[in-house]
DNA sequence: CGCGTTGCTGACCAGTCAGGCCAGAATTCA
DNA sequence: TGAATTCTGGCCTGACTGGTCAGCAACGCG
């Protein structure tokens, strides 16, 4: 009975997360994501709300996405330990530095919107939590399987290994060349996560 | 024979700088800074040029500070390694977590801006690569001092320990917990700059 | 073939934006 | 005192903001 729908749903909401990404929240205005949507205002307004609900629909995907990814890759990869460390490097996997530069969705959301968007805060933090979850129960398996010093406490090192890797794609949004990048994260995690043959 | 400002430039930059750190610079508005320094549109003008310009005075101002003030206790304090901790715990020296989530106006405009703005991603390497430096020389003296294993490339730590840094406050913004914080500083801390005996 | 329901479109709104401008006040020197 | 100069703060502009809404279009059901 009613009209359907004549835009691919993930489609928008895909081009409009790299607007966010790309220009932060306060600089994109409902025009830039008119455009890059291909939607009328109307529409975009009657189905995701307004700029604030739609910006937090965009993180919460991203969030989720890369949650997913993070925990299908450390179960399938019996070394989680080189997955944390490949982690660590961020988003510098490219050699242009280019993604570097752009950086994490979230942790620019994060700086930008902590103070004045409590939800968005919020949202970042259980993202954290979730990923140092995710990273305590890799470390832990590493740390059975004599990858990791059974020493250390997980959960703590979790958290500092998410920090130290925070820090990285900080540094890469100044536009710092990938090999510092990478050079700084190696440093890290190599210290962070001790092997037990020491 | 000119008239003379009636007004304190380091009070008013002072008084914007809040401003800024609070909203970020997309989400404050010229009149937000009138209101904050008390000025007409026109002595603002008039005394700082736009708003872009005006902003950057207040990031180069606030950087040079920090370093200043970094480079001052690292040079008084004898154990440089001590005030290296205590730097990486961060903005979270107060206990309720305020200042905490207020997080570093350097951080906050560099995950915010770098992209649509090349003077502030390169103002922000710039100020990184200073406090790198002033890191490097604390590590190297603590070295000397045998307080850290001189086994270390206290250079390529330096980055590392910044990286750590960073992400403490960038987790810090979510609102988290100053316990937990000083937990993931301490223990990232001393893990990146082990002690020699050992 | 209507009819109800929904989606789409674009015009429109009041408010805010950054920035330019200027008349007059304030200050100094001669 | 008068001339020169600069500061000051309000006013103006016109572009743009996020958001609303009335009217039209497309569909399935009866």
């Amino acid at each position: 009975m009613p009209r359907p729908r004549e835009f691919d749903e993930e489609r928008v909401v895909a081009a409009i997360r790299q607007v966010f990404w790309d220009k932060g929240y306060a600089a994109t205005s409902v025009d830039d994501l008119m455009r890059a949507s291909g939607l009328g205002k109307g529409s975009l307004y009657g189905a995701f709300g307004d700029k604030h609900q739609l910006f937090l629909r965009v993180l919460r995907e991203y969030n989720d996405t890369n949650d997913r990814m993070l925990r299908e890759r450390l179960a399938s990869v019996p070394q989680a330990i080189d997955f944390v460390r490949e982690f660590a490097h961020g988003p510098s996997r490219d050699s242009t530095g280019a993604s570097a530069q752009r950086g994490c969705l979230l942790a620019n959301s994060t700086a930008e919107l902590a103070t004045s968007m409590p939800d968005v805060a919020a949202e970042a933090r259980r993202s954290y939590d979730a990923t140092a979850g995710i990273l305590t129960e890799a470390i832990e398996r590493a740390q059975c399987e004599g990858d990791v010093d059974p020493g250390v406490d997980a959960g703590e090192v979790a958290y500092a290994v998410l920090a130290a890797q925070l820090g990285v794609v900080a540094l890469g949004r100044t536009g710092m060349g990938v090999e510092a990048l990478a050079s700084a994260a190696e440093s890290a995690l190599t210290r962070l996560l001790p092997s037990p043959g020491r």
